[in-house]
This record gives structure tokens, sequence and C-alpha cells, in this order.
DNA sequence: GATGAATGAGTATTCATTCAT
DNA sequence: CATGAATGAATACTCATTCAT
């Protein structure tokens, strides 16, 4: 007869908003932001259209939610504040673990690179996450220069340093664009792959690392 | 002020086609297809919304129409119908083009990389472009197994033939895995990137034929 | 810890719908009765959505109770039920009477005015305030008949008597229709000024007397 | 068969116009600006929801043009550029004018004094009509301060002239503000009243005329 | 008595598509 | 061939109202 607690009714809210957003995502990466309706995802998320709004504002502010929770989550996976220097075991430990969470938010990253496919979105995106002239335009990963001032720091300083048998014409920028491509290129296609080509993806992330270690 | 002959309105129509899907492709690659209107295409290409239903029977037409036109103009770039064997001078020229078609037809391929980020449209796409059978999942390109079939089976041969210094563990499939990933990689980053980092491209170019050939 | 007695409870209802009703007041008068959200009201008041169905059926309902209690109020402060016979004194009193609880009651008329000038609901509200056939529509103030047959026979009756100085072409009705209208316009002008045209609402209150005594 | 002439479509898209502002004042004025829907409106003015959208981007922008035009028309009624002197004839005229106005554009005025009731539309006008610093608020008309600077200019003049009879305690600006409250409960009686009371209007119109000339 | 999560009918707005001229 | 007015189904969003606790 009394009403809920305070606290009851913040688990509440909890539960429902992250059904909400794990329900949108799924269709956003799926079917595409624009194609998915509201209707929709409150159709498979169980619950009415109005209830949505109770908690977001509007759809946009629904993915962008989405959007900065997965980004939050994604940088949380790699501690960034550490010492900054990357030894060679770290390098591949990080190699691996973006093949770890490229599967794990597969959802979310086919989500952001369908956002950064659009002019708009993609300058917006890299106005809020590059610190304005922490990058050269070299280092930028087509968009996605997350967490990037550091990340990118400790990489550069990573491939500087090594010099690879001091071959002639090792250039440690070019090399670094050679990475960087090459992981995009790797997430683009894993992202899309389905379970059977898991032992590929895993001889694929070897042998980058045997290239780049 | 005589009537029209009907090679004039050949060349009439012919014109507006291309203006309209000049235009279209345009905003399709820049905004988006969903967000882009048939209104906006026609305001900038200077027609009425009327004329566009002359020439395609929808939105949609429109968009498949630019997607066959363009992947026929991309295919026809690589002259396929030689002996089927890629020498080394072959492949560093298929190389080097496709740096160059990133640049010359980057609004398709923003285009068709958004588009092929949507489940429904990447299998449509899959379905049409890849001949039954004809793959194996480790060669598809993420849904961009082009004239698959036929360049594919080059590169194959080409790979396979190669073993590069007959280093222990070489594996043609993994190799391949890598080139396309590359590849991939570099045409996500390229066809993003702006005209000052040509001099980069180029640098990344050089550099994949000096790892693949 | 005891339970509360019934009278307490009683208590506590009435200072809940004195406050809901204060509130809703408040904002109906405001920004419309339209645009004023239940929401609103439960967040200015400081209370739930639902308590206030607790004592209200509906958010019209709730109007409805608004407006219903102040006009009782209103005419409590004119003591109707005297001799029906209205001295020059009385008369006076009666108009200041008025400028005093245009300022108290404010935001009651603001809102009165406000759905008077939506045909149905004046129409409605003429139809329970007016006893059928009890005015004649000379005698009306625009919708706002009020306790109208009682009042607006004492004015018949003052105005008729007086025959300011025999004038000729003296009209008593004319003159009671001049005196509604410039009740009514000053009523108007009173409920949007602010507290700085105190003096000059004083003066006018003045000036009507002196014209209309 | 040939498309029609720019300026066919001119006319058609200004019948159109026409069509919806009138259509939406009455139901705007009568019903009240948020009870009226688009819907209603289209359905009464015979035409689609959307063509609406292609004439006025918004409800709002609706209300705003037929404002607007409003406004306008009224003010050129009385052609305010002569010399600005107040004639006795001059000055008659202006008030049975305004009786005429009333009554012609009662739609008009029902919806502005409708929409001058809330607080936030009310500030709005009186910004856009009010050069700042122009009126003292003793000559505000209740938020409707027109042309006011000057018609405002010219009433003030007139009533300072006349000093009626030399009447110990004349004052001014008590008599414009006599005038104007007059004149707006006259306003607010008129536009509510009907047909069957014009006989009484226009002796109230004489009187007013009477007493303020 | 009190709470606020949940609902869904209703509303403004968009936009691909049609069609008379 | 060309135009743009007209349509209406679809979509995001609002808000009074209900109800389990």
């Amino acid at each position: 007869m009394s009403p809920r607690t305070s606290k009851q009714y913040e688990e509440i809210r909890e539960e429902k908003i992250a059904l909400i957003m794990d329900t949108a995502l799924e269709h956003f990466a799926n079917e595409g932001y624009h194609k998915t309706t509201i209707n929709h995802i409150a159709l498979h998320a169980g619950i009415s259209k109005g209830l949505m709004y109770n908690y977001f504002d509007s759809k946009e502010a629904l993915l962008k939610a989405i959007i900065d929770k997965s980004v939050a989550e994604v940088f949380s996976y790699f501690d960034i504040d550490r010492d900054g220097y990357l030894s060679e075991e770290e390098f591949e430990f990080f190699v691996r673990k973006i093949g770890i969470i490229l599967k794990e938010k597969r959802s979310f990253w086919r989500l952001l690179f369908q956002l950064l496919m659009q002019n708009e979105v993609r300058e917006q995106f890299i106005k809020s996450f590059a610190p304005s002239g922490s990058l050269t335009h070299s280092a930028d990963v087509a968009g996605l220069n997350l967490p990037a001032s550091r990340i990118m720091k400790m990489m550069t300083d990573y491939f500087s340093r090594k010099k690879k048998n001091m071959i002639k014409g090792y250039d440690p920028i070019v090399e670094i664009n050679m990475f960087i491509i090459t992981l995009k290129g790797f997430a683009v296609t894993s992202i899309y792959s389905d379970d059977g080509e898991a032992e590929n993806n895993e001889k694929t992330i070897n042998r980058i690392i045997e290239l780049f270690k």
C-alpha cells in the first residue's frame, strides 16, 4: 500500500534504461539509426513508446547516451592511466585486447562506423574527442582518434623507438599509419564476420602482432 | 524551332539522368541516404522533383542505378578479361589503381561503405555479387567481395605462388586476408582523408606494395 | 506514532487540495490552461502526479473546481443578500471593492478572461451563471454576467433612479452598458498591469466613480 | 502537356495561402490556438495536412503569419502617415473606425486578445510593437500598444489640448487612460456580442464619442 | 494517503510519390 | 520533356491518465 522506496524506483529506472539502450543499440547497429523507429525499439524492448521518453529526451539523446556509454566502456578497457610507456608485451596485449573488444562490443562498433560514415556526424565526433591541436592528421584514425592524444602518443613513441632492424628507409610515421589502417581494416572486417570466422580472425591478429611488434 | 529530333531528346535524357545521379550520389555519400531528400536532390540539381520520377521509379531505384553504374565503372577499371595471371608488375599496378580509384570515385565508396554497414543491404549486396559458393568466407572482404570470383582467384594464385622467401609458417590464406584488410583499412581511411593527406596516402600505398608484392 | 485520527486526515486532505488548486491556478493563469501540464503542476506543488488524481478526477475537473471556488469567493465579497437597494455610498464601495478584488484575485481573473475567450467555454459559463431569461443581452457582461441576476437588478435600479441631472437623452441602459464596459476595460488592464501602476489604477477608479456615481 | 506558367503557380499559391490563413484564423479565434489541430484546419479548408507545410513551416509560423498580416491590415485602416494632428472630427472618425474594424476583423481580435492573455506571448508582442522607451506604461493598452508611438502621441496631444472646460482637476493622463480602458472594454464586449446587439454597440460608440470628444 | 513508472491515444511534422497542366 | 502543388502514410514526440506498490 505504501509507495515504493526511492531505492526500488532507482533500480527499476536503471533496469529499464539498460534495457532500452541495449535494444536500441542492437537495432541501430544492424538496421541503421535512421531506419530504426522508436516504435520498433519499444516493441522489441517490450515497453511502450512513451516510456522511452521518460528516460530519454529524444531519439538523438538516446543515441548519444549509447555512444557515450560505449565509448566510456571501451576506454576503460585500456587502463590508460599508466606510465605512458609501451613495452613489447604491452603492445601485444593491446592488439589482442582490440581483437577481443571488437568481438564483445560488435554492435557498438557497427553503429559507430556507420555514424562515422556521415560527414556531419564524423566532424562532430572528431571535435568532441580530439583535443584541439593534439594530433597531426597523419595520426588520425579515420575519424576515430579516440582517447587519441594519450594512446597515440604511446604508439608514436613505440614505433619511433623500434627502428625495426635499423632498416634503411624505416619511417615511423609510415609505420604507424600502416599499423592503423591494418587495425581499421581488421576492425571493419571483424565486426561483420560471423562466429565461424573466429579462427581466421585469430590468425590475422597473430600476423598483425608479428608484423608490427 | 523545329521539333527536336529523337536524337536530341536522347541527349537531353542522358544528360539529365547523369545530372540527377551525380547530384544524388554526392548527397547520399555525404549526408547519408536516408537524410537526403528528393527535394534536396532536385534543388541542387536545379530540376523539379517530378522530373526525377520521369527517369527513376523511386528513390531506391535511383540508389540502385547509382550503385550499379558505379560498380560497373569500377570493374571496368580493371580489365578483368585477361589471361587470369597476375605478374608482380600487374600486382603493383593493381594496388596503385585502387589508390587512384578510391580518390576518383570517393563519393561512391563513401556511399557503398555506408550501405554495407546495414545488415539487410549487405546481405543483398553479397548475394548479387558473390556467385554462390564461389568464395570461402576467408576471402570475403567484409561484404566487399566485388568482382570477387575472378579477381579473388587471381589473388589467391598470386599469393600461393609467391611463398615469400619460403619463410616457415607462410600461409597464403592468412597473407591474402592481411592484404585485404590492409586495403580495406586504407580504403576507409583514404575516402575520408582530405587532399592535404595525398602524400601520406602515396607513402602508404608504396609500403603496401613493398609488403605484399 | 499512533494512527492519524480522521480529523488529521481531513486536515491533510484540505491542505493538499488547497495547495494543488493554488499552484494550478497560478500556472493556468500565466501560462495558459492547455500549456500547463499536470507534471508541471505536481512539480511546482512538490507532490506526485498521482496525488492529484486522488483529489480530482481529471485536469478539467481541477479547472472547474478552481473556477467554482474562485467565483464563490468573489461573490462572497459582495454580500449580495441585503436589501437589494444600492445607495450612492454602496455604489462607490462596490466599485472600490472591484478594484481591490481584481488585484487580490488577479490570477483567477486572468484565467477566467482567458477561458471566456473560447467560444465553447464562454457558452458553457454563460449557461451556468445566467438563469435563463433573467438578463437582457444589454446587461450581459461579455459572458461575465456573474451573479448577474441580483447585482444587475440593483444596478439597473440604481442607474434608472439617478437620471443624472435629468440630462435630456439620458438612457439608463446605455449608461449601464458604459459602466460595464468601463469596468471590464479596467479589469482587463488592471490584471495585466504591474505593481508600479497601482497609483494609476487608483486614479482611474476615482474617475470611474466620479463619472458613474 | 506543358507545365503551368509561374504566374499560374503564384496564383494557386496565393489562393491556398489565403484559404489556409482564413480557415486557421477562424478556428484559432473560436476554439483557441492550442485546441485547434492542424488536422482540423486542413479538414475545414478542404486540403491535406501536408499542404499546409508546403506554405508554412509550422503551426506557430502559421499563427505568426496570421497575426502579422492582420496587424498590418489594421494599421493600414488608420492612415497613420498624416500630419500627426488630431482634430475633433478626426477623433470621432477614429473612434467610429475602431467600432467598424472590431466588427470586421472580429476573429482576429478574438485571437489577439486570447493570445495576449498569456504572459509569454504578451511580453513577446509588447517587445515587437513597442519601440523601446517610447511609451510610459500609463499609455500602454494592456499589451496592445500597437503602432503605439504614433497614435498614442496624437492622442496625448489631443487630450492635453482639450483641457475640457478647464475643469479643475482635469488630468490628461487620467483622461487618456479612461478613454483607453473604455475602448478596451468596448472591444472585449463587442467582439463577443452577436449581431443582434449591433444597435446597442452603436449607441455605446456614440456615448463614448460624446464623453471623450 | 502517496509515489512515479507505465501506457497509448493524440499531435505536429516529414517526405516519397502522384498527377494535372 | 518538365513543373510543383497536392497527398497521406509514417514518425517523433507529448501528456493526461492508470495502477501496482
